[in-house]
DNA sequence: CATACTTGAACGAACGATCGTTCACTGTAT
DNA sequence: ATACAGTGAACGATCGTTCGTTCAAGTATG
């Protein structure tokens, strides 16, 4: 109660930024709901009950706002990233992972805002990095959990685990991706999935 | 010389088709270069040499232009059913698939018209349909392959060998969009891409 | 064979809507 | 009193589509 001063967020920042965060969040309901490129800047200011011009106070562009978004989509590895960090043995932990991740995207709007990155990031080399970047976050952790398993000879030996893992990663997006389209649920999925992946990197003498 | 009667194409109608074919292909310069959404009608136009005008007199809208070229893809398909037909034992089959898929991936326009054709398949329901009827073109014959492996034993037993399929491909796929982002090229992925698939689907008994 | 008639490809101006962005202004909290 | 979040009209550009028109090729008539 005594110094507020510590926090440097006076009421004012407060209100900027929880105007910020309405403004993020409308803009993602848009670009979900129409895609980017069908969304107007309009549509984001009526969505976050904010003027037109009030909007270019907080973002600079349309394009940042979509910068932004695609900088957030960070915060949401953090429950995969601790999956994988834990010291259970490798074949567990990537099961786990799998499970989680696939469940996470069994989502679609998940699938949808990451489709609308990547389209964007084809001709966009900021958002490129940004994409690049969120999933280096998940292939080099992912590369740990593939290396440990193959020392420990709970995993088949590769020669590259990195690879290996943008791979893994990759099985789960398109099944993602296919799902939604397809409209298979992505719990018929899942299944053949982790089986792939079990396959793809046990070692040799695995029984059946 | 007799009977130019059989021919259904007089002059006005090749022309014809040659206009369309021109439009065609500009629109697929333009949506490659600049995206679908990027794309303005005079765009494709100018780029076809045609009028404005004109243009509608060969497509009834910028939807339906798309819709086209979507449809042209399936003709992409065919070297990859050829090579699928092959009675060749299925590992090896597969991996003349896998190698020239992922050869034809390389090539980066072909990976921008998919994520282009996807992403616009998100909302637009005749759009997704035609890409998913040309994914399964692929998907039921390399499902026919692995099946017949299985029966062979020189694959493992697929417990679901649609849904293996499926996820080779995505595979593929997957690699060949994130080489396009991060600039690795698909020569130095490839490897990785068939050594994961081929311990996805070898027998269980299968050296090292 | 020459003629008139029909057809529809080709054209580009024009339409109304919407785009992303700017700006002069107002209200309010400090 | 000053700074600045907030406003919405306005800007110029561009969007997808429609329109009336022109004109050359195809067909029927003489």
């Amino acid at each position: 109660m005594s110094n507020q001063e510590v926090a440097p967020e006076s009421k004012r920042d407060k209100a900027l930024a929880k105007r910020r965060r309405k403004i993020l969040e409308a803009a993602v309901m848009c670009f979900l709901e129409n895609g980017y490129h069908q969304t107007g800047v309009r549509d984001i200011a009526t969505r976050a009950g904010v003027s037109l011009g009030n909007l270019y106070n907080h973002f600079p562009s349309k394009h940042d706002v979509l910068v932004e978004i695609a900088g957030l989509e960070r915060d949401e590895l953090a429950p995969f990233l601790k999956i994988l960090a834990k010291t259970s043995p490798a074949p567990k932990v990537l099961d786990k992972f799998v499970t989680a991740y696939a469940k996470y995207l069994a989502a679609p709007e998940n699938v949808i805002l990451s489709i609308e990155i990547t389209s964007e990031a084809i001709r966009k080399p900021d958002i490129a990095d940004l994409f690049l970047e969120n999933r280096d976050l998940l292939t080099s952790s992912l590369t740990s959990v593939l290396s440990r398993g193959a020392a420990d000879g709970d995993l088949r030996p590769l020669s590259d685990p990195s690879d290996t893992a943008q791979l893994i990663l990759e099985l789960i997006e398109g099944s993602a991706a296919r799902s939604m389209l397809s409209g298979v649920p992505m719990r018929k999925i899942l299944g053949g999935v982790r089986d792939f992946i079990s396959a793809a990197v046990s070692p040799p003498d695995t029984a059946v």
